[in-house]
DNA sequence: TTGCGTGCAAAGGTTTTGCATGGCA
DNA sequence: TGCCATGCAAAACCTTTGCACGCAA
């Protein structure tokens, strides 16, 4: 766990205001670092990464890893989903990079279970199922 | 996907007796070096990792992507359970770090329902439970 | 004999860290 | 003013790769 930056700086305004205009995209940290060095207002590679790994915590950014070897992305959480009532949980497809939104009730008892059975308290927030969606699962078998 | 190994070779053999005298435990590749390194028979680490990767194409492991920040780690998939689709899923602890093995029904019967109502086909090697354990959990609470 | 497997060392790419400087509160 | 954030460069980290040699078939 890391805490929450303190500091309303320049740059992690910057940063999310840039976020907000990419909804349902996936980007990798290079991606930041590049989009910003081209608009002529460069930002470190280490602010990057550190106000990444914050956003996150906070859960103002998802992250996912679809393939260990490759860089890590990211991905800004739409504002109504903000720590809000609705439990959702998200299925991410390695195949297409597509994100499901999970809400239905066999998946919230889940996490149930994990408290009960195992006194694990789940975190929605945090939890991805990765996998193949139907599309690509398809797609794959045709080959 | 890579072709299998055509040569049965000494660091191969020793490599399978070791992993079948580990059911059920998570090594790395470095864990697997260090074993040998301190057996006074190393084997080289590049041989470690192309046999590790052979051996998960075989069926022979399972690799598990916990968290990309660290090393990926393998177990050895039991006799009979080549091809079958005995894999175990891991919730991890936001809070210790701790990893815990989940076997049970319950967990497995949410890939079948992703797969029957959502169409999407999980993959419990990459897919891994975040939230906190009952020994965090409790510690928070005393906060 | 053929050519895959091995081992060493070095490269590769992503992410983290040390440290001096700069900027928010 | 007191700290935290930033940025640069370097380090750390895991994993892959190049190449010469060795060994299985």
């Amino acid at each position: 766990m890391t805490m929450k930056p303190k500091y309303k700086t320049k740059q992690r305004e910057e940063l999310l205001t840039y976020f907000k205009t990419l909804p349902g995209v996936h980007f990798t940290a290079a991606d930041v670092c590049d989009y910003f060095r081209q608009q002529g207002k460069p930002i470190g590679q280490a602010t990057v990464y550190r106000q990444l790994e914050s956003l996150v915590d906070e859960g103002i950014l998802n992250k996912y890893i679809i393939d260990p070897n490759s860089p890590a992305c990211f991905e800004y959480v739409e504002e109504h989903e903000h720590g809000g009532a609705t439990v959702c949980f998200h299925a991410k497809c390695a195949g297409c990079g597509k994100l499901i939104h999970l809400h239905c009730d066999e998946i919230i008892k889940i996490g149930e279970h994990l408290k009960e059975e195992h006194g694990f308290v789940l975190d929605p927030k945090r939890t991805v199922f990765y996998g193949t969606c139907a599309e690509c699962a398809t797609a794959e078998l045709e080959k």
